[in-house]
DNA sequence: GGAGATTATGTCAGCGACTGCCATTCGGCA
DNA sequence: TGCCGAATGGCAGTCGCTGACATAATCTCC
């Protein structure tokens, strides 16, 4: 969904060209990966450092050396940089929610996923220690920019709008039929919004438990605010 | 929240003038409630005749006869104008929630609210007659623009902390502590998104009857969707 | 291992969004 | 009428982003 070069015009990375049976890689495609973690690894650095807004293209390229148009050719805009990663981790997670168990209802699948999702990335399988500590400075990041927190949002949007096909289909529902998997899909994605919230508001707890706590917290409070009278 | 001028430097309208009672707005405030409408009308025109992306700042300008750097003294940016009148509707809405009973649940007192909002949207007090199938043409607009989309779901996150402020207040909660308006919130905002995008893909049911319809189903499938096996 | 087809990269020119600065004009008010 | 503050205009400049074309690197197949 979004873990490869994407919307740019010329595509640099894609798949390994049509003749490479997917065994190796290739050289020409190593290196395209190798420049695109760069630019993200730059970008991140120089985010963090001095801000989102006070870093420029231009210094993103040419802390990588390549021109500002290459970097154009691998993120179709500067939002685009900063949110990567978790567009991979979004990936991962549509990944772990196919693969629960048909038996499990949709909101206890998703709960799952997403907490696996959350333990993958405190792993070490995953590339770059201290992602979980990254991805907190990105969140905080994210909330403090509003142009990036609108880009993030349009994403997790998108997602909501793929996890409710998902949901459809573990169902065998149409979701143009049957309103329930969008419905649900959008209450879930508002659940981890909302404790995305308070991860990043409570600056303690920032490891990946901590995270997932909140988000249990969160979804435990799902029945209690939809039962009628909250002060009975 | 979002009727006035902005987050524009210098802000050019602002609450009528220190010495005015606030009981004649003013020469000075008319004109400027005049371009600014000017400016949306404009801007609506011409993004709904050859599209957002192909309509620049330079042209809305000097179709109301003002320079570029004036319209950005009104908007901040060219997203703003094209979401103006959506942000006011919200506006609207949240002004009809606050006045809902004490007595209603919190579920039922969002749902009154946005549904008396769409009512008096198509009544003929508001401004502009045709209000309600202009609105549908936004929302298309939105839906089919990135960073339009963005721009929206951003305003709407902001609106939906709000709601969470009015809801914890009518039910005298501290929502640092209590998470369900903050769920609640999140819930009323999905469920409304997901009835907007049912509203701008069925071309039919323009009025705002419709829309309100609309509405309702999917409030009706909230309770169902989070109900524990749905083949049963 | 080399010719030729692909494909990534660099360079350049240009548009459009947005901002800071200063001069000018206009409405509010004594 | 004349002063003050606020709204406007004009201008120059930065930055994000794109199209077009030339160059250089990889890949493919013989």
């Amino acid at each position: 969904m979004a873990a490869q070069p994407p919307p740019a015009a010329t595509d640099p990375a894609g798949g390994s060209g049509p003749g490479t049976p997917a065994g190796s890689p290739g050289l020409r495609e190593r290196k395209k990966q190798q420049t695109r973690e760069a630019l993200i690894d730059a970008a991140h650095r120089l985010f963090l450092g001095q801000g989102f807004a006070r870093t420029t293209v231009d210094e993103i390229a040419s802390a990588v050396d390549v021109s500002q148009r290459t970097f154009f050719r691998y993120f179709a805009n500067k939002d685009e940089v900063a949110l990567a990663v978790l567009a991979d981790a979004e990936d991962h997670f549509i990944g772990l929610l196919r693969r629960r168990p048909a038996e499990e209802n949709p909101l206890r699948a998703m709960r799952a996923a997403i907490v696996e999702s959350w333990r993958d990335l405190g792993s070490p399988l995953r590339t770059g220690s201290g992602s979980v500590s990254r991805a907190l400075e990105l969140l905080q990041m994210i909330e403090d920019n509003p142009t990036l927190l609108a880009a993030h949002l349009r994403r997790v949007t998108e997602q909501e709008r793929v996890v409710a096909q998902v949901i459809a289909a573990r169902e065998g529902l149409d979701p143009a039929e049957d309103l329930r998997p969008t419905v649900i899909a959008a209450v879930f994605g508002s659940v981890l919004r909302a404790a995305h919230l308070s991860w990043t508001a409570d600056q303690e707890d920032t490891g990946p438990e901590g995270m997932i706590a909140l988000i249990e917290r969160h979804f435990d409070q799902l029945g209690p605010a939809l039962a009628g009278d909250w002060r009975a």
